[in-house]
DNA sequence: CATTTAATTTAGACAAAACGAAAAATAAAT
DNA sequence: ATTTATTTTTCGTTTTGTCTAAATTAAATG
């Protein structure tokens, strides 16, 4: 496995390719910042090894192997991220460009060892699930903030957006995952939300509250 | 600086290039097991670089540039190899390859962090100094096992053949850096030793005293 | 000092990964 | 059904790092 091959598992991953969904190489190539003909390079590369299904001008879908491959990859990355912000202070905008080099470490044993000095932890920094050893993913009861109704309460459990913009705002207002947050009132106007938070009142744009997810207590 | 640069650069210090002293491509090729073409090509690059001065058919050495580079790379080799050790449960003899990998990883604050958690370690699991961040190198007062007087005593503090079957017959017979040995007698027929190791009387081979690094007690 | 030997460099070729231009296939529009 | 537009692929080229084989230089030997 190069790491560029890596790289290429992981994209098409989180693009939906994981569901035996086709995903074109045009929409790999933005997601990935190169060039569609890349991806046809690559694709072809890939469905040699047995890692992603191929048809010309359909796109690409992940087969077993190449699912488990990316989860084994964003696997190690999520992990990591956990160690610079709970062993080594990282802030949770810093930690993916680090994360992006140390998931392609080759080590079983190092990631295990990383795994059980985090004590197992089932979330990154960012609130996604941490794929288990076997290629297992925890799914999440989570909604968008956005979606929720009025008067519902609930705990905030991830970010749908991770850009390092959108995480230093939600730093700068206070809004960290754990948080309890009750939806006091939506403005029909421009979807603002009005929110009670560890005891504060604030108003929430929709863009916000479309990019944060919640647990609703049940 | 890619990462083929880094481990040239690396072998060539190792090799004593950090001295202004000219090494053989020929010597740098075994080192790297690679050919000597490659090397003369890689040598032509670092050149133009100003990483190294190379003059044809002379061989290559450091500029001060490529000895601070050199050692940045060491640095980071030697404080993963602690981490590992210390925080990860590995053995002496797995950290090296592993660490390969990870003095390559890009992030000066993932360093300096390492660092601390390592509470500023000053030599590596095999005993070698790590350098510091400004690039100095903690040389060290010590001497071959082989080379000690008769009832001389001393602290094990490093090896000098780092590989893996020397590691592990160290582990076996319970030499470990810290312990203190004293030279009992020295055969002159094949140079071996014996002495006594905390409480312990042994016989060692010249091949392995000459691989263990001792501080004199003074 | 001439000649052999060993080390080193050059030249040409290859593989991986990427790109741009142009051709081909597909999808959309009329 | 045919034209137009868009997407995707093909093909030739580039870069980085490597290799083999041939040529060159330096060293060693008589």
């Amino acid at each position: 496995m190069t790491r560029s091959e890596e790289n290429y598992l992981k994209a098409i991953f989180h693009l939906g390719g994981g569901d035996s969904k086709s995903i074109t190489t045009n929409a790999i190539a933005e997601q990935m910042e190169t060039k569609p003909s890349s991806v046809t390079d690559m694709a072809k590369k890939l469905s040699e090894k047995g890692l992603v299904d191929y048809v010309r001008y359909q796109g690409v879908s992940l087969t077993e192997a190449g699912v488990q491959t990316a989860l084994s990859i964003i696997r190690k990355h999520r992990l990591w991220e956990v160690f610079l912000v709970k062993k080594l202070d990282f802030t949770w905008d810093e930690v993916h460009e680090v994360a992006e080099q140390l998931e392609h470490i080759k080590s079983e044993k190092l990631i295990d060892k990383i795994d059980e000095l985090l004590d197992f932890p089932k979330y990154d920094p960012h609130g996604d699930p941490i794929p288990t050893k076997d290629g297992k993913f925890q799914e999440r009861d989570e909604k968008l903030l956005s979606e929720m109704p009025i008067n519902s309460k609930g705990v905030c459990v991830g970010v749908k957006d991770s850009s390092v913009p959108f995480l230093k705002f939600l730093d700068k207002n206070n809004i960290a995952l754990g948080n309890t947050i009750q939806i006091l009132d939506k403005e029909d106007f421009d979807n603002s939300l009005r929110i009670r938070m560890e005891g504060n009142e604030m108003r929430i744009s929709h863009q916000i509250a479309s990019n944060l997810f919640v647990k609703k207590n049940s």
